[in-house]
DNA sequence: TTCTCTACTGTGAACGCTCACAGAAGCATG
DNA sequence: CATGCTTCTGTGAGCGTTCACAGTAGAGAA
């Protein structure tokens, strides 16, 4: 019986151990733990047998130590983190990329780059090789972080089309393009002809696409471009508020109205129900993101759905593949029309 | 200049390198990075200003193979994954421990042992020293992962009181009677006198403290016990609808409730409504969590606020400490009334 | 002077693994 | 029977640290 004091933990196993039990050598243990190629099937079987008994588990330091390679990826933030923090999109993004990396065993490090402190010091973390590639949740606008890293040579995959970045780093992306045609083209299914908008921030990729997809079926449609029907917005409610009423003011004939995001809706929907119009009726509302706020709203809001769970899926297939030796890709998902009750 | 290829990285400089430069030896390098104990000033201004030239930042994984430590740590979460990454207090702790860790420059391993395998993975992962501790999130109700750890001594820290498990495991929590009682306490002042509950599950601790918190301001305050005024619920919202229909049923007087969670106490109100009663005119409703949902019902609720920021921060810190070799220990920390629309 | 003590520094040996290499065994080919 | 090829196996070196130990230099005491 091995002494064992209070919080102590033995040693664990090493691939020496499981040698000598599977009667072998380190080397065959290990090309066993590493594909089994160049292995004798009893070899095999022996060494598996000898790792159940032992309870191996291989020893990741030492592997990394040679290998050059940490087996591990970090989830970097660099955002404002209570933004994202309270974005159910953002927890179901990063819950994703868990599970996605569980399945290869790879583990998962939070970095939250808050402060420039904490800027640098992940910087200098990611950089050194403790992590051999970065899943990115930014801004995007000239991140100085990612630039560093891209520079560094380090694998990135970011989350959303970046800006002021060469094509030197992968991202996947819903298609906002296509979602905002597809909730154009459903207002004017239901015979709306005065169809407004509320845009997202324009130096933003997803803010300029979804407008792009609004013009284009409006162009198709064979409407003149009105840019009274147009107000630009920063993703915010009270901006969603505060356009809302332009719009109305702009143009009070206005039948319809796609909000470049969910809370945006929540506002148009507050501005609309003050000045006595009702929705659908008078006035359909379509948003983006399909948020909670969409079903949280009254009338509950017809929406746009990002695949969420795909687009992680695909940042770590993608982040895996650039690992793995190649080029950096771009992946643009479809999204999918939600029907409510505001159209 | 050197040849990099397309996302090569260049081995980073070693505390050889560092050592060479500084014109000294490797061990009066390791000691000035691991405190500088027996280091002469002028070794360790030299060795200092190499590191910083050589940008030099020490190999965990090496170093990490002959101390045995990990120097990071599991952030593991066996409940149930989607209730808690909609639960905004759960988000505020995974951040807030985050940010504590990495004070220490220790990272943080995300596990999410949602199913069978994950479970037994991760359960292997941890026992075989891949963390040095683990942060659980946890039903605490016979945990089988948790209760393994505990097992093969790995630290622990719990977040709210673990039931089924001996001593042997720290924990952070709430002061949930306190906090009842405070909100009771509340209720009382505004002179109410028929206080009714709606109770969170009675097999957690928390549900259990609450009502206690409960039973004893009214004790105190000369009431006997009313069985008809108390109803029990399971932290749902519908549980609270049908909880107050319940309450309005068996005491019709009732003047005001205290309900165990913000989540609840939706329903409630929405149960108040459709009876007529006027909040707070008729019944005063107050909540427990201060999650977005008390903000977001009308009237706003009066709610009893945990110290999310705090429980995470102490979290941390009692781990950090298990690690250092010391017992484990339970933490119990203030909660706060916050007064809204709803008393 | 010699000895002891303290403050500091360098050195080799690990930690547990992978990788390159050497070599053995089996089998077909010349 | 030698030769080559394929499949398999063992061995030594080394990844970048820390740690124990041995040593050096200088100060103070005997």
């Amino acid at each position: 019986m091995t002494m064992n004091a209070a919080g102590g933990r033995r040693r664990p196993p090493t691939i020496h151990d499981v040698a000598r039990e599977a009667g072998v050598s380190r080397g065959t243990v290990s090309r066993v733990l590493n594909g089994g190629h160049y292995v004798s099937p009893a070899a095999q079987e022996a060494v598996n047998a000898a790792i159940r008994r032992t309870g191996y588990v291989v020893n990741r330091h030492a592997r990394s130590l040679i290998t050059g390679r940490s087996d591990s990826i970090g989830f970097l933030l660099t955002e404002p983190q209570e933004r994202f923090f309270e974005d159910p999109n953002f927890n179901v993004l990063l819950r994703g990329c868990t599970q996605a990396l569980a399945t290869h065993d790879i583990p998962l490090l939070l970095m939250l780059a808050g402060t420039e402190d904490e800027r640098r010091r992940l910087t200098r973390y990611i950089t050194a090789g403790h992590v051999d590639g970065v899943l990115l949740v930014s801004n995007h606008s000239g991140d100085p972080v990612a630039e560093q890293l891209r520079e560094a040579g380090v694998p990135l995959v970011a989350c959303g089309k970046p800006i002021g970045m060469g094509s030197k780093v992968s991202y996947v992306a819903a298609d906002d393009r296509d979602g905002a045609r597809d909730m154009v083209r459903h207002l004017l299914s239901l015979g709306r002809r005065r169809v407004g908008m509320v845009t997202g921030p324009l130096d933003t990729p997803g803010g300029v696409e979804r407008l792009a997809g609004y013009q284009e079926v409006l162009a198709e449609a064979g409407f003149d471009f009105d840019e009274r029907l147009v107000v630009s917005g920063d993703y915010s409610r009270a901006s969603g508020e505060a356009g809302a009423e332009r719009l109305l003011e702009r143009a009070p004939d206005m039948d319809a109205v796609f909000v470049a995001s969910d809370l945006m809706a929540q506002g148009v929907l507050a501005a609309l129900h003050r000045a006595g119009r009702r929705v659908p009726q008078d006035v359909a509302v379509g948003g983006f993101d399909d948020s909670p706020a969409a079903l949280a709203s009254s009338p509950e809001l017809t929406t746009i759905r990002q695949p969420w769970d795909r687009i992680s899926a695909e940042m770590v297939r993608v982040l895996l593949a650039q690992i793995g030796g190649e080029d950096p890709a771009a992946v643009i998902l479809p999204t999918e029309l939600v029907k409510r009750e505001s159209t």
